[in-house]
RNA sequence: CGGAGUGUGGCUCAGUCUGGUAGAGCACCGCGUUCGGGACGCGGGGGUCGCAGGUUCGAAUCCUGCCACUCCGACCA
């Protein structure tokens, strides 16, 4: 991409109402644009890092052996009262009629739906186990959203729901779910840290949510400091083998959110040095429901005895845009952001010093078909912005390279690379360059 | 939903107390000088002062009502 054409609005003074780390720098580097409280229109830029995100939480989706596909915004009331939900959900779900005067809501989740989808078509136990999602934008009325993407009322959510004819296999599926998040959030380069759970209103016993530590977090959390040095499953993972084990390794130590916090638990299973109170945000949460919506919705299989049961359920959704958020709440400095490689919104930043210059020009468009053709996604600015602000824009967005062209003093040809994690700076021929950056 | 606060050009804000021709910086347009860490000079464009009533010769400013947004708290991917 070419800056010249691009779209990216990013900003010197910071907004007066973006009171953390996160909002502010996308708000600074084009990301995003509040449209009323709460709700975000993705500008080009953050639009990238969403759809980075959302493509790493789908690839591991699939290779757990979810399937996914995509329901609605829009839902029927009826089918919300069903399960009993439509009166109990109240003020936050957002209630709309249509011409006809048929009740409707913009859904906060999909429980109900999925669930009918499901009834529908499947009535043999020899079908199961199915898991199911999409990726699709929610909307919650929150009583006050806050910290821009963190906690909007319209925010894009993974959901997933997992059928199956006993317990025992339901809670194989929620292992493999357990285990596709450790991957997930592992490859956006955050720890996220399962932690025991409330289910809330979604229902169930067992339940996890996914917290990455920051001290902006909404929640407080408490967990034991050996926890970070554990290893994520590798991509050879085999989803098909009992993953116990590896569930267990990741719920032994003690871990839990303020709303289940046992102190006493707490002292008697941690060494004192080990104690680490904290704050975190949560980026995914799973559940373990058995049949609380299956039972009501009258979703049931025959099973080798003949006998009708309803299938036993789990959830689990992934917050896709509160991760963007999460992510720059980990990962930046006083520059700006700092982009993980996995979900930079392009690779290397190609900024040409002296556009207009010919020899300057060539050794640019050279470097930005060598890494376009390898993949890199290249932004080259080719503005005739002054250096200052080409150099602080590029480390405001945050790019993992930066190849500086046309610098003064050094020979044709040669050119400057940046790391933007490090800082580190180096002057050397464009092909040794260009072989840094390809890795 | 309780408490606090803010609405003035795209952004950050002054002006409101004490009513009298709408301002600054940044951004934008033109010309020139600049060109490795968000330059400078000169000239220019852009605002129903959140909305609706009211008071007044006269309202951004005073009064009433409404709306939006932000912050703190209680609830949540």
């Amino acid at each position: 991409m070419r800056l010249s054409r691009y779209f990216l609005p990013v900003l010197k003074q910071t907004p007066a109402e973006a009171k953390i780390a996160s909002h502010r720098l996308m708000l600074r580097a084009g990301m995003l644009r509040q449209e009323a409280a709460g709700i975000y229109a993705w500008l080009p830029l953050g639009h990238r890092v969403l759809r980075k995100v959302e493509q790493i939480v789908r690839e591991e989706m699939d290779r757990a052996g979810a399937v996914e596909l995509l329901m609605p915004t829009l839902q029927l009331a009826d089918l919300w009262r069903e399960s009993g939900r439509y009166e109990d959900y109240g003020a936050e779900m957002l209630r709309i009629t249509d011409r006809h005067q048929r009740e409707m809501l913009f859904g906060p989740t999909n429980e109900e739906m999925i669930t009918e989808i499901f009834r529908a078509s499947v009535h043999s136990y020899k079908a199961l186990p199915k898991n199911l999602y999409h990726i699709q934008w929610k909307f919650r009325d929150e009583l006050r959203p806050r910290f821009g993407v963190m906690r909007g009322r319209e925010f894009l959510m993974k959901d997933a729901y997992s059928f199956d004819l006993d317990e025992a296999s339901g809670r194989a599926s929620y292992n493999q779910m357990f285990v596709a998040y450790l991957r997930c959030f592992a490859r956006m380069g955050l720890k996220a840290i399962p932690m025991k759970a409330e289910s809330g209103p979604i229902g169930g016993d067992l339940s996890h949510e996914f917290i990455v530590l920051a001290d902006t977090g909404e929640s407080a959390v408490f967990l034991d400091r050996r926890m970070l040095g554990l290893t994520v499953p590798g991509e050879t993972v085999d989803y098909r083998a009992d993953l116990t084990p590896i569930v267990d390794e990741w719920t032994r130590l003690y871990a839990a959110t303020e709303d289940v916090h046992d102190q006493a638990r707490y002292e008697r299973e941690t060494a004192p040095a080990d104690r680490l109170s904290a704050r975190g945000i949560e980026v995914g949460q799973t559940f373990f429901f058995g049949d609380k919506y299956s039972r009501p919705m009258k979703a049931t299989v025959q099973g080798p005895d003949g006998s009708d049961t309803p299938v036993q359920m789990g959830s689990y959704g992934v917050g896709v845009s509160r991760l963007v958020g999460a992510i720059v709440e980990a990962s930046h400095d006083e520059a700006g952001i700092v982009w993980p490689d996995a979900v930079a919104p392009f690779g290397v930043g190609v900024v040409n010093l002296r556009p207009g210059e010919a020899s300057v020009d060539a050794v640019c468009e050279t470097a930005y078909a060598a890494l376009t053709a390898a993949g890199r996604e290249p932004l080259l600015d080719d503005t005739d912005e002054r250096p200052g602000g080409k150099f602080a824009a590029m480390d405001l967005i945050g790019l993992p390279w930066q190849l500086i062209v046309g610098p003064r003093g050094v020979a044709e040809g040669t050119v400057e690379l940046k790391r933007r994690a490090t800082g580190e700076r180096r002057t050397l021929p464009l092909d040794d360059a260009l072989k840094a950056i390809r890795g």
